[in-house]
DNA sequence: AGGAATCTTGCAATCGTTTGCAAATTGCCG
DNA sequence: CGGCAATTTGCAAACGATTGCAAGATTCCT
């Protein structure tokens, strides 16, 4: 409507469309969608001209129209649901990083990332909505949350998804994601090799991935007639997180001697508060945490972790979704997750 | 084409269209259209019974035909220039957190985010392709790196723009970001009343907010009649800024007794290598960061740092770009920094 | 030169939704 | 019950690009 809004004006010149553009270079509307889509169809001449006017009028084909057009959009959309622990689980370190690297991948094979956080609680129909809504080719879900039910529900009629999260035996939908049972097995087998005998796990195991790091930790301890490992049940935020563990430690720090976070940021903040509850690391207690996140070894002592392959797993879910836009049916993809011995244990 | 591709079917029925739910509920689609816009002309039982089929057939209006008709789409573009350190910028801490608050504060508010990543030095076109691409509304500019002339430029044709950066007097892009010469000040002011005299700064100063940190630093020093503040170039990706700092620590350590680092990232990187050099914090070398990110808090010592309102930017940025595209002209917002006192200066 | 084969181009329908305008229906009141 | 206003609806033209089909222009070969 009105000219001088800052809203518009996307270029200076007067051309707006594909027509307008036609009608400057003497051809039809055709033509030069064909041109600028760089179909082999074109007159090279023509296509030059065509190429030089639009650039020369910083003319770009409107991707709405275009999408409507093709049914497709060039856009994959990520969400991430915050499910078992609402506030803020967005800027978790890990996620955010697996954020970076598929927005890197995405872009390297000329898609667009849709970002979109949701609250299954209150919105239950949030996958639908996303799905649905026409702006997405497919769709790649950070974290199963405790959402694993409803995911398994979509992904009988919709095929474009891909999730990050934990692989279960006989799931239906295509999941990318370390082998968190194994971890699990790992950080405990670590624990114990360093002294420990009396393990506790700290997160929230709701989430489907650390119920499966603790089960294997668990593993690990029944195997070797150790009391079962003792969940210490904690939010992912750090303002919470702190005071929840001050709290598991005060309560039952006399009586374990190995402790396996569920993440690096969590177990930071448990050396943090060992620090202060004068407990020795790892003189008295033994810690391991899990992704391998730079913060681990920044922390006085280095953090032993369990690595999970960030990049790759990025690259993964990538790679898998267009592999099921062309048609294909795949397999889930278990990256085997690795332990990375530093000081904590 | 083929029904069974796992790239197709949106929803188990046939309801395709507006059309197609127009037919099943016995009127034209214009009403369909009204009913589910919400639109107060038409009648409630209709509605009524349109709105309870969509629901049934689980119809969701195509977001890309009602883009391309009302030349709006509900999308805010959120682009970050890969300009002066083009590896991995994008994982770092800050701007991730940043953009955890704006996905919050745009859903909020009822958009979508779609995310992009770019290599200004291989794509001088970056700003104005995404703009041009019809897909957003409207955009967010994270960082403004090595590209203020480029925005600058835009900013004259396009309004529906905001910067997270630095404000710098007389320009015409509408920035919001914390005021990074007040910053610098109160580092290089912590740093000189814990004691240091000859002050260094971690960081890249092609990076205009990096250069006003610094700057505010000089203006400091120089105020005092200490030497000037010496630049120790340094990249910010982990890997490399590690090496670097040990050797501009190997070269210069003894020669100063003060650091000011560009990022907290930076400082807790400073920190080790200070540590590994036996050089103690902060009884040698005294130490400040920027950002205040919550691995501030982690380090040992804990940092003293540079606070900025990362969600109150997030508040700011979203509010000035909603104003912005309902047609207002608006100011820069310049937030304060605050000084946060911990243990390493 | 004539005709077939190959390139280029134009035409017009289509993707699915919105919306100004006009027609049809309903409600209201004397 | 007639007439006027207020509600509801339908119609059809947009929005801007893509693409199958057919016509027009070139090229090539004999």
């Amino acid at each position: 409507m009105n000219e001088d809004k800052p809203g518009r004006t996307p270029n200076r010149t007067g051309v707006r469309n594909i027509t307008d553009l036609a009608r400057l270079a003497g051809v039809s509307p055709g033509t030069v969608s064909r041109a600028l889509a760089g179909k082999s169809l074109v007159n090279a001449k023509t296509r030059a001209r065509i190429e030089a006017l639009a650039r020369e009028h910083g003319f770009r084909p409107n991707q709405m129209a275009s999408g409507l057009r093709r049914q497709k959009t060039g856009v994959i959309g990520v969400v991430i649901p915050l499910g078992h622990d609402s506030r803020q689980q967005i800027s978790d370190s890990f996620f955010m990083t697996l954020l970076g690297h598929l927005a890197d991948e995405l872009t390297q094979e000329g898609y667009d990332l849709m970002l979109r956080r949701v609250v299954p609680e209150t919105d239950p129909d949030w996958l639908d909505r996303f799905i649905g809504s026409g702006m997405i080719d497919g769709v790649i879900v950070i974290g199963q949350s405790d959402q694993f039910d409803r995911i398994e529900e979509v992904a009988d009629g919709y095929g474009a998804m891909v999730v990050w999260g934990n692989h279960t035996e006989g799931q239906r939908h295509c999941v990318v994601g370390s082998d968190n049972r194994l971890g699990g097995r790992l950080a405990a087998e670590r624990l114990i090799a360093a002294g420990a005998r009396r393990l506790a796990f700290v997160g929230d195991t709701t989430a489907i991935e650390f119920a499966a790091r603790h089960a294997g930790a668990q593993d690990v301890a029944a195997r070797m007639g150790l009391q079962p490992v003792m969940t210490l049940a904690t939010h992912l935020s750090p303002d919470r997180a702190s005071e929840e563990i001050a709290d598991h430690l005060a309560r039952h720090g006399s009586s374990i001697d190995g402790i396996f976070a569920a993440t690096d940021t969590l177990a930071a903040l448990c050396l943090t508060e060992l620090r202060a509850a004068g407990i020795a690391v790892p003189g008295r207690v033994r810690l391991a945490g899990f992704d391998d996140l730079p913060i681990a070894r920044q922390t006085v002592p280095p953090l032993t972790t369990i690595r999970q392959d960030i990049a790759g797993g990025a690259r993964g879910l990538v790679d898998l979704l267009l592999r099921r836009l062309a048609g294909e049916t795949t397999e889930s993809l278990v990256l085997p997750p690795e332990l990375v011995v530093r000081e904590t244990a």
